[in-house]
DNA sequence: TGCGTAACAAACATACTGTTGGATAGAATC
DNA sequence: GATTCTATCCAACAGTATGTTTGTTACGCA
C-alpha cells in the first residue's frame, strides 16, 4: 500500500509539520536565504539530525511543503466567485489559488518578492504559464495562439505568466485591499489582452501538478 | 576632488575587474546562490581578504557591479534601431538595454531564472516600474493612467514590469534567436497593451538609475 | 504488552565567514 | 630615479553552519 499523509506514523507528520511550519514563521522574520537549518529545527524544537532524516536542505523543505499544498488546493472543491451583475466572469481556478495565497499572505508576500527565493518564484511563474497553455488549447483548441500580426505565442506566455505573479506580489504588498473575486476579474483581463484570446481562466485547475524531484537542486 | 573610476588607483580596478569578471563566470557555471566568496577570490586569483577590503559580501559585490553596469548603459549614445517600412518604432531606451543583456546573455539568463537571486531580479522589475510610470507621465501628464474601465494603475504596472523581465528572460532561454530591435518591438506592444495607452518606451532612458546603497542587504 | 522505528543527544570532520597584524610589492608623486 | 604611500598578500583566528555517524531513548502501532 502506498504511504500517504494519513497512514504516516504519527511522529512523523508531528515532526514535519512542526518543520514547516518553523520555515513559515522564519521565512516571514529574516527572509528566506537568511534561513539555517539550524534556525528552523530550534524554532520547530526538533534535533537537527532529524531534519536530515526528512529533508535534503531547506530548499528540500520548501519544495516538497510546496507540493503538499499544491495537490490539496488541486484537490480541493472550486467555489466559484459570485460576479456582480454586469460584471466579467470570476476565473474560479484562480480565485482558489487566490483564496490560499491570501491564507499565508506573509508567507507569499516574502517568498515572490526581493527577499524571497528565485527557484520559488521560476517554478511558480511556469505553473501559470502551464495552466495558461492548457486552458487555451482546451477553449480553443491547438494551433489556436497563432497570429501573425502578434509576438510568439509562447512569448505572450511568459509574458503573462511573469506577469501574474507580479501581480499577486503587488496584490500582497498593500495588503490585499481588494477581494479574490476583484484581482481575479482584474488579472484575468490583462492576461486576456497579453495572450490575445478572452481566457476562461477559471475553467480548470492546474492540470499537472509538479513534483519535488523535478526541482530539487 | 570626487574619486571616479578614473583616477582611482590602478591595483583597485584591476581587483575590482578581476572579482567582477570571477563573479560573472562563476555565476554562469554554478548560480549565484551556490557562489562563496571562496570561489570568486579563488578564480579571480585575488586574496580573500582583499575582497572584504572592497565589498561586503557577493550580495555587495553583485550590487556594485550592476550600479556601474547601469551608469555606463545610462550615459551611452542611444542609437535608435531602424524600424522597417510600415514596423511600429523600435523603443530606443529599451533597445540599449537589450543590447547590453545580449552582451552578457549567459549572466542575464542565469540571474533573471531560477538559479539566479530574488534581490537582483526584484530591482530589475522596479527598474522597468520607474520607467513605464516617468514615461506615461511623461507622453500623457499626470493622471493620465487613470481610467475605472481598468485595473488600478499600480497594478498594470506590476504586472506589465514582472512581465517584461519574463519576455527577457525567455528570449535568453531561447538563445536571442531574434534580434533585440524584433524583441523591442514585441514588448512595445505588450506593455502597451498591458498598460493600456500606447507607451513609446524609447523616448528616454531610465530617469534615476538607484545607487547600491538601496540595495545593499 | 512487545516490537519497530522515529526522535534524540553528542560528537566529528569539513567548510565558509569576517577580522586581524605584519610583511611586501608596486603605483603615484615629487 | 628615489621616496612615500597604500593596496595587496599572507597567516592565523574564533565563530558558526553543514552533513554524517553512533548509540540511546521514547513512543506510536499492531
Amino acid at each position: 500500500m502506498e504511504k500517504t499523509a494519513q497512514n504516516e506514523d504519527l511522529r512523523v507528520r508531528r515532526t514535519r509539520k512542526l518543520l514547516q511550519e518553523a520555515l513559515i514563521e522564519l521565512t516571514v522574520e529574516k527572509g528566506f536565504a537568511a534561513i539555517t537549518v539550524r534556525d528552523i529545527t530550534e524554532r520547530a524544537m526538533v534535533n537537527r539530525s532529524t531534519f536530515y532524516r526528512h529533508y535534503l536542505d531547506k530548499y528540500d523543505l520548501l519544495d516538497q511543503y510546496m507540493d503538499e499544498v499544491y495537490t490539496l488546493i488541486a484537490d480541493a472543491p472550486i467555489q466559484p466567485g459570485r460576479a456582480a451583475r454586469g460584471e466579467p466572469e470570476v476565473p474560479a481556478g484562480l480565485l482558489s489559488l487566490l483564496r490560499h495565497i491570501q491564507q499565508y499572505s506573509d508567507f507569499y508576500r516574502v517568498m515572490l518578492g526581493g527577499e524571497g527565493d528565485a527557484r520559488f518564484i521560476e517554478r511558480y511563474r511556469q505553473n501559470a504559464e502551464r495552466r495558461y497553455r492548457y486552458l487555451l488549447n482546451l477553449l480553443y483548441g491547438p494551433s489556436a495562439g497563432d497570429n501573425p500580426d502578434l509576438p510568439p505565442l509562447d512569448l505572450r506566455l511568459s509574458y503573462a505568466s511573469a506577469a501574474s505573479t507580479g501581480a499577486i506580489l503587488w496584490w500582497l504588498e498593500h495588503g490585499q485591499a481588494w477581494s479574490p473575486e476583484r484581482l481575479a476579474i482584474w488579472i484575468g483581463q490583462l492576461v486576456s489582452a497579453s495572450v490575445g484570446l478572452p481566457l476562461r481562466i477559471g475553467a480548470e485547475v492546474d492540470p499537472q501538478p509538479s513534483r519535488a524531484a523535478a526541482f530539487n537542486r
